[in-house]
RNA sequence: GGGCGCGUAGCUCAAUUGGCAGAGCAAGGGACUCUUAAUCCCUAGGUUGUAGGUUCGAUUCCUACCGCGCUCACCA
């Protein structure tokens, strides 16, 4: 098939590139195809500049007062006020809009999200400012200091006396109006989506906010934060695929953490009695609306308590957060009223099942039977390869997405949760909930198994599970058995997604929205 | 990977049945001393995602490919 040879296509490469081959750079896409016209006419202003010995990249900053600082400080003075006072003032900021009017000129200073109209008018400004002004583009930063006056539509203005270029743009901003729509740039080039689009910095504030919040939570409950590793000859705690390093100085293979789990539980061991970590996780499986291959993750265990303990811990955890980061606890999400406020209603997996579907998990015990239940209601049993996997597709498909208001769903099988404890009524089950808002599962918590060797049963079984193909099984992991041989104390450990909790305060619709730089797939060469 | 949809100027979007590819913003030139989506006049900006095909003629119809979105599957 040489026949139709393609000229644009490069030939596959084989071999792994080392990262400082060229041809691995980064070729943003509209490279070579744009109208050049605005880029010159910036970088002609840029060498008019140097021309004139201005540095269009200074090093150093004369001091300024932030947009925010001004704003408080002159309230709501009026212009007779202003104008006895003259109230000098200097900013810096990024300039976001432009008006001019031969004689005088407007033009807008955003800093820190706040906006400060800055004006400079002829006969009056120093001709220096206004020379200067001529080589100021929309997106430059700039720094700006004058004195306090106000328009006769009463909005605060600062007019120039002083102007210094602080960074020349030679790129324009998106269009002032509708701003950045198309969502792979607004995700790409998330430093112009914040810029002209409010939501997407609404929502960035709103993740630091949230994150800020579970940890005063935590630690006004006594809570350690702790890092534990990310990089783990062993990886465990979740059913997932990992990604696989290596560490040159030992030859050693290392995968990416999936989970902080059996790390901070070794900390309970050592006598950390409440630890949390707040950290990033990876898996490698595929991209959706709620999956991104790494994501934040808030995992917390405490000694000396059960999961019904991690039921009060989060209900008390989200109740607190929607209230430090909105201001109260009923939230919308996606045009559906949530009340965040616990207490949440408990449902167990069985119950929850029997009520979607009208299939008893419990009184059919074995993949056959249950399948068989599963047609006997009308349903496809699917091509399920376990029990277990066939009671989490039901769920998935039948109960989670009615799951809206916040609930527990409690007690789940024991072959889907190899590091939970059983409960003592049923030992086909574990003291396990997950947390569901939304249609969406929120937490993961149960009370530690903390006999040794009970776990060790079910790492053996994960194994003969991953005998027969089942990529996620737990591995066995002979130095955390021999940590909890040492003494875990009854702990309870959550788990929450802290990426979906920011989608939930932020009505996002994908987690897509709520990560700063989700993970795309790599630009094509230009 | 399957299905559906989309891809037109830097950005946001039009283009009748297949008949000369347009507007606003941004840019360049000009007018204007209170605008904040300023306004007005002029100018420039395009291989319509790529490659083929049908046709006198393709942004429009067909095929393949690339990319994006939604969705299903995979997957927490």
């Amino acid at each position: 098939m040489r026949g139709g040879q393609r000229r644009g296509r490069p030939a596959r490469r084989h071999r792994p590139l080392h990262p400082c081959d060229p041809s691995l750079a980064r070729r943003p896409r509209e490279g070579g195809c744009v109208s050049e016209a605005e880029r010159e006419a910036r970088r002609a202003r840029l060498a008019a500049l140097r021309a004139s010995g201005i540095d269009p990249y200074p090093a150093r900053v004369e001091p300024v007062e932030r947009i925010a600082a001004l704003r408080d400080r002159i309230g709501d003075a009026g212009a007779e006020d202003l104008e006895a006072r003259v109230e000098p003032a200097a900013v810096a900021g990024r300039v976001m809009s432009m008006r001019s009017f031969g004689k005088l000129r407007f033009f807008d200073l955003v800093e820190d999200g706040r906006k400060l109209q800055a004006s400079a008018r002829k006969g009056e400004a120093p001709p220096a400012v206004l020379a200067l002004l001529d080589q100021v583009d929309v997106g430059d930063a700039v720094r700006v200091e004058g004195t306090l006056w106000r328009t006769k539509t009463g909005e605060l203005t600062l007019a120039a006396t002083g102007l210094t270029m602080l960074a020349k743009s030679l790129r324009p901003l998106p269009e002032k109006w509708h701003g950045l729509q198309d969502v792979e740039a607004r995700s790409r080039q998330r430093y112009l989506d914040l810029l002209v689009n409010e939501a997407a910095r609404r929502t960035a504030l709103i993740r630091s906010h949230t994150v800020r919040a579970l940890r005063s939570f935590l630690d006004g409950r006594g809570f350690l934060e702790v890092e534990t590793p990310v990089l783990q000859p062993l990886y465990g705690g979740a059913a997932a695929r990992p990604f696989v390093t290596h560490l040159n100085v030992f030859d050693q293979r290392l995968y990416l953490r999936i989970s902080d789990e059996l790390y901070l539980k070794r900390l309970v061991v050592g006598g950390l009695d409440r630890v949390y970590e707040i950290g990033r996780d990876f898996r490698n499986e595929g991209l959706s609306r709620k999956h991104n291959p790494e994501f934040t993750m808030l995992e917390c265990y405490q000694a000396f308590t059960d999961y019904n303990g991690m039921m009060e811990l989060v209900e008390a955890m989200f109740e607190d957060v929607a209230r430090s980061v909105l201001g109260q606890t009923r939230i919308e999400v996606q045009g559906r009223e949530i009340e965040l406020g616990g207490p949440y209603p408990r449902v167990t997996i069985q119950d929850a099942l029997r009520e979607a579907c009208g299939v008893d998990i419990l009184a059919a015990p074995d993949l056959e039977t249950l399948r068989a239940a599963v047609r006997a209601v009308g349903l496809d049993p699917g091509d399920a390869p376990t029990w277990g996997r066939l009671v989490d597709d039901l769920f998935s498909e039948k109960v989670e997405p009615s799951l809206v208001q916040p609930t527990f769903v409690t007690d789940y099988p024991v072959e889907l949760s190899p590091l939970a404890k059983r409960k003592a009524s049923d030992p086909r089950l574990v003291e396990r909930f997950e947390l569901f808002v939304a249609g969406m599962e929120l937490g993961n918590a149960f009370s530690e198994l903390n006999d040794p060797d009970d776990q060790r049963a079910r790492f053996v079984e994960q194994g003969r599970a991953a005998a027969e193909g089942d990529e996620e099984a737990h591995p066995m992991d002979e130095d955390y058995l021999r940590a909890i041989e040492h003494g875990l104390p009854p702990t309870g450990g959550l788990g929450v997604g802290v990426g979906r909790l920011v989608m939930l305060l932020a009505d996002a619709p994908t987690l897509r929205e709520v990560e700063l730089f989700p993970h795309l797939r790599p630009e094509p060469p230009a």
